[in-house]
Formats: structure tokens, C-alpha cells, sequence
RNA sequence: CGGAGCGUGGCGCAGCUUGGUAGCGCACUUGACUGGGGGUCAAGAGGUCGCCGGUUCAAAUCCGGCCGCUCCGACCA
């Protein structure tokens, strides 16, 4: 590859960044001039990004055909009705980009592929001789996202990898799992990322089981709740915990008056008991039927989890005059004389003795009220919202939370789609079965934002090698004909042992092409200047450490490629 | 979709309260000096002040509407 002149490079680097960049790598990547935004999460990626998206793209690459997958390519334009067929159209629905063709047929972008490689496989495969099968893609999706933010983090426009398998049953299917499972943590290692990998729900995608691959940072828009002795992890989402010893006391049901008091802070304080010996009422609206949620008194509903819980699709909290309708007290409700129907029940409000809940009366609770002898409820579930200190699920030691980015998903898709669109193959004794299905997600320019995320200090990116846009920044110092003599001898050299050099041949001042250098992030700086050419030598730095060696200009490709060679990345 | 904020030259900002010739720093152009961590001097170019409407002799400034962007929440990979 040829070396790349600073004059001509395709886009400029900034003192300052545009004050709507908040993160570091947002910041860094607008400052670097990599990235341009276009409007709310749409970006260009110049050449410089685009080089570096090219090499994950390729570690990608890599790795996915080492697990056996196979690259293709789909549609980005697809006919709405293939996400009918799917039941899709209206789940994703405000997610799709929407679009008319000039015969007035409607037509999405494509927000993910499921759909797509479905029909594929019902088009193309038919026997179980033509299984296990692996395929990827990496290319543009679109998502109407309603809220894009965080630079590249959440955009509306964006290159995924995403692979499909298809096998013949669950134990076959475990394999392509755990082989995608491993490609995946070499990624992200080979692209410098430190992640971590926890326990999801599985959301629109649909199916059973689901990891997230999660970058920690403080920048993340995820909140994963992490154990530090047994090293359970899992997204809040659906994180599991342990309720504790039951606080609740044994005793008659005893009505009490609690004028004004209608919160649980304020009700253990006017009782002088724990808010863990309470329970308290949530009132949500779950696929249009108004749901009686009751838990602890100290915990906080996840709706996520009710969701799941009452196999339902959407759910939101009850609005006053809703909670008024169905007969309920906000305040001072009680699960007493609901129809067990509505009811659904936290286990830290079950087997835990009598608790303080509302008389379903203005200005009253009542004492001691059992589950099983005063209530019950239909459905019995970890509707509970786990957060930082709550004793782990598996070891009970208390759990940690923690920011993280979702840098890729991997999913049991199952039958989930299949069903639907009635794909299907025959087995060895000819009968129609139909596959399980896995997918497998990458969102290629997160991931670079999140290298530099991971990699950056005070001046600038630190690329790791492997994803570095240039390999080596040459930084000529004075004008003379001996120093474009060294340069044009090193930048050839490097480039000919098949090294990507950057060669800033601008007349700037020294600071300039130094603290560019530094924004850039090449892993390595060669510093070739009049004054050290009259002793033979030039200089090398690397990015990352601070130190700086002397080499004879004669030396200075060999070692160059040694230094690079002792970084490990 | 709820809450908050911001739109003035490529970037960062002031000016708006109290209407009256559109300004500063950086970047950019030309020249000179300078030359190893964002240098100095001089001379320049560049803006229908987001858009539309209203009030007024006069609007960046006041009023109304709309659009865009950012952040928090909802939602969402």
C-alpha cells in the first residue's frame, strides 16, 4: 500500500471538538477528523476511519471463518410483508425505516437480516444432508432509532455482522453456539476491547437464550450487575438475585391508620420498622390488562422481567386515574380482595411472614398480611430489579454494578422464525423437522468506537496495532534535502515490508505535527530531523510509552518493524 | 413521546436582558520572520445570525409557529 501524504489526506483534525460530543471516543473521533456527522446518528467515516473499520472488518472476517461460517450477502431493501409473515412488522414496526417504490409497494430497510436468511433457507435447503449450516454478513443496517446519542454508540446507520446457523436439533446447535461464542472473544481481544460476556434478554430478536458481549465503561447505556466472588454477570434487564431472609412478623391481620402516609419510606418510618418488612403495590398496564404487581417494600419493579413473567409483549406503568378505574388505592393498595387473575407476586413477598401493605383505604395499612392466608396471586415470578448490593443469586456475596456497551448479541433463535415462515428440511427417515436457529450480532462501528474508548489518553488515540488506521506516522522535521531523502527511504521501506505509513510531509511547526501525531494514534512515530540526521539518526517513540530511541537511519525500517513487533496487539 | 438546553463564518464562543453599521479566539489565504511539542508580525477572504411569519422607521436581539441538533427519561441492539 502505497504511503499516504498528510497534505492530501481527505479531512482535517481540530483544536477543538464540537461541544455536542460528551465521550472521549466521540470527542477524539470528531477531533481527529475520522468522523463527520451528517445528522442524528448518521456519519461519514473518512479514509483514515474507514481503513480502521476495514481491519476489524477483516478480524471479523477471520474469525467467523475460522468458526466455520460462510460470508454472503442480502437485500438492504426488503418488501414489508416478509416482516408480516414473521409477525415483526409491528413489534419493530417503529424501528423500520419505511419506504415506497414507485408502484406504491411498501418496503422497509432492513433493521437485521433474521427474515431474510429464513427465506434463504426455505428457498434453498431441504434436506438435513444440507446441515449444519453457518453464514454471515456485514453490512448496512438501518434503525429508526428513537433516541440516537453517544456519537457511534447508537446511530440510525451502521455496518453489523451478523451471522445465521441453522442445525438439526439443540445438541447440534450448541456446537455453532460455542464456536461463535469463542470467535467472538477472540474479536474483541484482537481488537484490543476488554469485555465481558453476561446474561441478556433476548428482546426483539426473539428466542431462549442470549449473551451479550459487553465493553465496561462508564460511557455505556447498559447496566450490568456483576458478581465479584462467583462471577455471575448479567444485564440488569433480567439479572437474578437473592431475596434474603424473610423480614415479615406472624399475626393476626391488624388494620393500623397511617394518615398521609403514601410511601414506603415514609410508612417504615411512621411504623419504625425496615421497609423490607413491607410489601408494596405496582400497577402496570400489560398488553392491555391492568396487572396488580406486588414485591418488597425496599425493591423496584422490572418491567422487563413482568414482561417475561406474564409472557406478554409490552407493558408500562398505570396512569392515576387507570389505578382509580380498576379499584385500586395508589398508596394504599392491597392485594387483598384482587382476583389472583391480575396479581402477580415477587418470591420476596411469598413464604416471608406477615408485612405491612395498604387496607386499599385512604389513610390505612395493615399488619401481618400473609401470602396464602390473605392473598394469593396467579402468577409467582422474579419480577424484582436487581441493583448493587443485593446479595447474588448464586453465592449470595453482594453483587456490583457496572456501565457497559453491548458490542455484539449473541442469540438461540430456536423455531422463533422458522415457525412463522414455515421453514422447514427432512430428516433421515423423511420426516419434515425444522431447524434451530442461532444469530449471532456485531456493531462494527461501535466496536470502533469503543477500541478507542479503551484506548486513548489525554492527546489522543492509542490504536492498537491491529485496528490502527496507519501503522507508523513519519513526522519530517526542517525542510533540507537530506531530511526528504530519510524519509522518502524509511516511508518506502516500511511500506514495501508491507506496512501502512502515514507521512506528514505539511510545512507545519514541530508542536503541530507532534500533537497530530499524538490525536492520530499510529502505534508508532518516526521523528526524522535535520538535527539528528547530522549525527545518522533518526527517532523512534511509540505511542503508547513515553520513551524515545535512537536509531541509525540505516537501521530504521528493521527497527521499526521490531518495535512494532513488541507490541503484542 | 415527556422534561431540559442549544442553533451567530470550518470549530469554540460573545453579542440578545435595554432593538440602531455582526464581533472575538482558533482554523483558512498571502507575505515576512521563525523552525524539535499547537510561534510572531502584517495584510486578507469568509456569516441571508436555523427557517417562516408578526411587531417596529429599524429585528441576531421582541412575539408566534416550524425545523434541526444535544442531554435526561420512556423506548431500544
Amino acid at each position: 500500500m502505497p504511503v499516504v501524504r498528510m497534505s492530501g489526506l481527505f479531512g482535517r483534525t481540530l483544536r477543538e471538538a464540537p461541544s455536542d460530543a460528551d465521550s472521549a471516543n466521540h470527542r477524539l473521533l470528531l477531533r481527529s477528523g475520522l468522523i463527520v456527522q451528517l445528522a442524528a446518528g448518521v456519519y461519514s467515516f473518512l479514509p483514515p476511519a474507514w481503513r480502521s473499520l476495514r481491519k476489524i472488518e477483516q478480524i471479523i472476517r477471520e474469525e467467523m471463518e475460522a468458526a466455520g461460517s460462510q460470508e454472503m450477502r442480502m437485500p438492504a431493501i426488503q418488501p414489508r410483508e416478509l416482516w408480516e409473515e414473521s409477525g415483526r412488522a409491528d413489534s419493530y414496526g417503529p424501528v423500520l425505516f419505511n419506504l415506497k417504490d414507485r408502484r406504491d409497494r411498501t418496503m422497509v430497510l432492513a433493521p437485521t437480516h433474521e427474515e431474510s436468511v429464513t427465506d434463504l433457507f426455505r428457498k434453498v435447503v431441504q434436506s438435513y444432508r444440507d446441515l449444519p449450516q453457518s453464514v454471515f454478513q456485514m453490512q448496512t443496517k438501518f434503525r429508526d432509532e428513537p433516541r440516537p446519542r453517544g456519537g457511534l454508540v447508537r446511530v440510525r446507520e451502521f455496518i453489523m455482522k451478523d451471522a445465521y446457523t441453522f442445525d438439526v436439533d439443540d445438541d447440534a446447535f450448541q456446537l455453532n453456539y460455542l464456536a461463535m461464542r469463542q470467535a467472538y472473544y477472540n474479536i474483541f481481544e484482537r481488537c484490543g476491547v476488554p469485555v465481558v460476556a453476561v446474561q441478556a434478554d433476548s428482546g426483539a430478536i426473539g428466542g431462549k437464550q442470549s449473551e451479550e458481549f459487553i465493553f465496561l465503561t462508564e460511557i455505556g447505556e447498559d447496566n450490568i450487575v456483576l458478581c465479584p466472588s462467583c462471577g455471575y454477570a448479567a444485564n440488569q434487564e433480567r439479572a437474578e438475585f437473592a431475596r434474603g431472609p424473610g423480614n415479615g412478623t406472624d399475626g393476626e391481620l391488624e388494620e393500623v391508620e397511617t394518615p398521609g402516609i403514601t410511601t414506603i419510606d415514609g410508612l417504615a418510618q411512621f411504623l419504625d420498622i425496615p421497609p423490607q418488612a413491607t410489601a408494596k403495590a405496582a400497577f402496570f398496564l400489560v398488553d392491555d390488562q391492568p396487572t396488580f404487581a406486588v414485591i418488597r417494600g425496599d425493591l423496584e419493579v422490572n418491567e422487563l422481567k413482568l414482561i417475561n413473567a406474564l409472557d406478554a409483549q409490552e407493558a408500562r406503568p398505570l396512569l392515576p386515574e387507570e389505578v382509580a378505574d380498576a379499584g385500586w388505592v395508589a398508596g394504599y393498595a392491597s392485594p387483598i380482595g384482587v382476583e389472583p387473575i391480575s396479581v402477580v407476586a415477587d418470591p420476596s413477598v411469598v413464604d416471608v411472614g406477615g408485612l405491612v401493605a395498604g387496607a386499599n383505604r385512604v389513610g390505612a395499612h395493615l399488619r401481618h398480611v400473609t401470602y396464602g392466608r390473605d392473598w394469593t396471586a396467579a402468577t409467582v415470578a422474579d419480577i424484582g430489579m436487581a441493583r448493587p448490593g443485593d446479595p447474588c443469586g448464586q453465592c449470595e456475596a453482594a453483587l456490583d454494578m457496572q456501565r457497559g456497551i453491548e458490542l455484539g448479541h449473541i442469540f438461540k433463535l430456536g423455531t422463533r422464525y422458522a415457525d412463522p415462515m414455515e421453514a422447514t428440511f427432512l430428516d433421515a427417515d423423511g420426516e419434515r423437522r425444522t431447524p434451530i436457529m442461532g444469530c449471532y450480532g456485531i456493531g462494527v462501528e461501535r466496536l470502533m468506537a469503543a477500541v478507542v474508548q479503551a484506548n486513548h489518553d489525554e492527546q489522543g488515540i492509542v490504536w492498537p496495532r491491529s485496528v490502527a488506521p496507519f501503522d507508523v506516522h513519519i513526522v519530517p522535521l526542517g525542510s533540507g534535502p537530506e531530511v526528504g531523502k530519510a524519509v522518502e527511504r524509511i516511508a518506502s521501506g516500511l511500506a514495501e515490508a508491507g506496512l501502512h505509513v502515514l507521512s506528514d510531509d505539511r510545512d507545519e511547526r514541530a508542536g503541530v505535527k507532534f500533537n497530530d501525531a499524538d490525536l492520530l494514534g499510529a502505534p508508532l512515530r518516526i521523528t526524522i530531523g535535520a538535527r539528528g540526521l547530522k549525527q545518522g539518526q533518526i527517532e523512534l517513540k511509540l505511542r503508547r510509552d513515553s520513551a524515545l530511541f535512537s536509531v541509525a537511519l540505516s537501521d530504521g525500517v528493521v527497527a521499526a518493524q521490531e518495535a512494532l513487533h513488541s507490541l503484542s496487539d
